[in-house]
DNA sequence: TAGACAGGCAAGCAGTCACTTGCCTATAGT
DNA sequence: ACTATAGGCAAGTGACTGCTTGCCTGTCTA
């Protein structure tokens, strides 16, 4: 494995890869069609197979998502973890709940 | 103001700006000339003012830079609030603390 | 076994981005 | 007033990125 770091940030720059993980985050475990059949459908985000499959691809890179092949099908699963590195790298000041 | 979503990552997209946010955490309220120094000296990383320049203005368009006037001089100060869209968009599974 | 279906590989193109260079403005000190 | 300092604006360039297109591999079903 290399630097991750970089690739997580990279793979986060997208707006169409940020969908894809909003997307997985509803339902994960997808293939690459339902994903972008419900990207068109409910992201308005009209693309190629190809390039989604790209992006899927970059985010796999980034460990933000996880596939695993099942028969034809690869079922692709979101996997936030990696996203802990960036509150713990730039800590967020702590905001007092209202309890009103 | 605009969709500061897609600012917000592309910001974070870049290492040299990600350098700078470090060196912010350590030391807030820096001018662009001491951001420059210290880069070149403590992450090794040599490059003109005018693009350091150039990247703290997109970090402050993401608003994870505040910058106040002082005389000629123009502090530079770290705002990671912005950072609490990302954790709240994906959530991120809790890990159970170890206090063995 | 033939065809449909899910997915992958690679080349090419256009737009974006990071960085440099050159020049300009404004504040502070002598 | 002159000069040094801190910073800003704008054009140009090389590299990267997102997307398409065309073709290929592997799996399921009639």
């Amino acid at each position: 494995m290399k630097i991750v770091t970089d690739d997580l940030f990279k793979a986060l720059a997208d707006p169409t890869r940020r969908a894809i993980l909003d997307e997985l985050t509803e339902q994960s475990e997808q293939t690459l069609f339902e994903i972008c059949t419900r990207l068109s459908v409910r992201h308005d985000v009209s693309m190629s197979r190809q390039a989604v499959s790209q992006h899927l691809a970059v985010l796999e890179a980034a460990g933000l998502v996880r596939t695993r092949r099942e028969g034809r099908y690869k079922l692709h699963g979101l996997d936030t973890s990696p996203l802990r590195r960036i509150v713990e790298r730039w800590p967020i000041p702590h905001i007092p709940e209202d309890h009103s």
